[in-house]
DNA sequence: CTTCTTACA
DNA sequence: TGTAAGAA
C-alpha cells in the first residue's frame, strides 16, 4: 500500500498530460471544473497531475469516445477510491509507454537552461 | 516559453 | 470545445 503513495505524487505539468492523455488542455481543465480530477497546485498556481490523475483522465478519455456524457462518467467514476483493485493487466498505459513521454520530455528539457519544475520531478525516474 | 483565468465565437 | 487576451 505504499504504491499509493508515489501514484498519487504531484509530477505531470499541463504540457505533459496532455501528451500522456491526448486531450487538450481545455477539456482537462474542463473536466477539473466538474470534478472529475482534482489535481495539485504549485506555487505559481500551475496544475501539477499524479499518475492517478493521469490514470483517471485516461478512463475519462475511454468513456468519453463511447459517447457517456460528463454526468454519466462522474457517476462512473464518482468519488472513485483510490484504493480499488485493478487488474495489473488493464492498466490503460504502459510502464513502458510512460517512461517513452518521460524521457523525451527530460531530452527536450535538456536542450533548454533551465527547467526547474519538470526536470527535477522527472528525475526521480531515472535514479 | 508554458500555463492560468475569463469570456466569447 | 476552440481560441483570444492579459497576467504570472
Amino acid at each position: 500500500m505504499a504504491d499509493s503513495v508515489r501514484r498519487s505524487m504531484p509530477l505531470f505539468s499541463m504540457g505533459i498530460v496532455q501528451k500522456l492523455t491526448g486531450l487538450t488542455a481545455r477539456q482537462i481543465r474542463y473536466y477539473e471544473e466538474n470534478d472529475l480530477i482534482h489535481p495539485e497546485r504549485s506555487e505559481g498556481n500551475r496544475r501539477v497531475f499524479s499518475f492517478n490523475d493521469v490514470d483517471r483522465l485516461l478512463d475519462i478519455k475511454s468513456l468519453l469516445d463511447e459517447g457517456v456524457n460528463l454526468a454519466g462518467i462522474r457517476r462512473v467514476l464518482s468519488e472513485k477510491p483510490l484504493e480499488a483493485n485493478r487488474p495489473v493487466e488493464k492498466k490503460a498505459i504502459s510502464d513502458a509507454e510512460l517512461m517513452k513521454y518521460l524521457k523525451s520530455e527530460l531530452v527536450q528539457a535538456g536542450k533548454f537552461g533551465k527547467t526547474s519544475l519538470i526536470q527535477g520531478e522527472l528525475s526521480r525516474f531515472f535514479r
